[in-house]
DNA sequence: ATGGTCGGAAACCGA
């Protein structure tokens, strides 16, 4: 069986690279983020008419996470428990969809896109640690009910876990960036402490291994990027990972997402 | 020449 997740920056704008790419890499599910669109305006018939079920959550231009499955589709759950809200400049708070969970083949998966954080100094900073400290907490919750369980736990972090993570460490620190700060970097280390592992470095080690290229400042031909899209699995859906890989060619050509897919294999 | 991009509920905002 083979897993991927992919933030695709618009699945409207992306319809025809994505009905491509699931034809070329025969992924049995695939997780998506940044949809970018509500459930109307979703394209249900692309995946459908190769062979996938599809589940969405979308309830504006922003965000959006979907999963795609040709090996079933069950208990699908729209946000995770206690999911923050935000509500910006005390506005009404609103639940973004940003995480999409449904079994697949034994496998529980989420699609998840993790809030940005915009700056260190920003409300959206906050925003970000709680957001993954809820997860955290529900899933240390789902191993601890079923040791045994597979999940996975997939998407666009909006973390550079390491220094190799990104193209240039020192200019992150020197302007203050975020992704590498400390407070962001613990949020992901308490995901391995809960019993996660990225599944993926493994296979793809750095330096100079990354997942996403700014669409600005030529990042992509100048090898400029960041790891910040992974794919954490419980021991026990870890332990059937056959390999993974990062398909790069994917960032290549006119009206690729600034984001690559991320594949797993599973035995 | 020292900047170079996308997408959308766009003429700005978010990444």
């Amino acid at each position: 069986m083979k897993i991927a997740t992919w933030n695709v920056n618009s699945l409207r704008a992306r319809a025809d690279r994505v009905e491509a790419w699931l034809r070329r890499t025969d992924v049995d599910v695939l997780a998506i983020q940044e949809t970018k669109c509500r459930d109307e305006n979703f394209p249900w018939e692309l995946f459908e008419n190769n062979g996938y079920e599809v589940a969405h959550f979308g309830l504006s231009q922003w965000n959006g996470v979907a999963i795609a499955s040709r090996v079933g589709l069950e208990d699908v759950e729209r946000a995770f428990a206690g999911q923050p809200v935000f509500g910006k400049g005390g506005k009404d708070p609103v639940q973004e969809p940003r995480a999409l969970g449904a079994t697949c083949n034994g496998v529980r998966v989420w699609s998840l896109y993790v809030p940005n954080g915009r700056a260190l100094d920003d409300e959206h900073m906050p925003y970000k640690l709680q957001w993954l400290d809820v997860l955290k907490d529900q899933a240390a919750g789902w191993l601890q009910a079923d040791p045994q369980a597979q999940i996975a736990l997939m998407g666009d972090w909006n973390i550079a876990p390491q220094d190799e993570d990104v193209w240039d460490i020192d200019l992150f620190r020197r302007e203050g960036l975020t992704h590498v700060s400390e407070p962001e970097r613990a949020a992901f280390r308490a995901f391995e402490r809960a019993g996660y592992a990225d599944v993926v470095r493994p296979f793809a080690p750095g330096p100079g291994v990354y997942t996403y290229w700014d669409y600005t400042q030529l990042r992509f031909p100048k090898k400029e990027g960041m790891r910040i899209d992974f794919v954490l699995g419980s021991p026990a859906l870890a332990s059937r990972v056959r390999s993974a890989s990062i398909d790069r060619e994917e960032r290549k050509g006119k009206g690729a997402s600034d984001h690559a897919p991320v594949i797993v294999e599973l035995d």
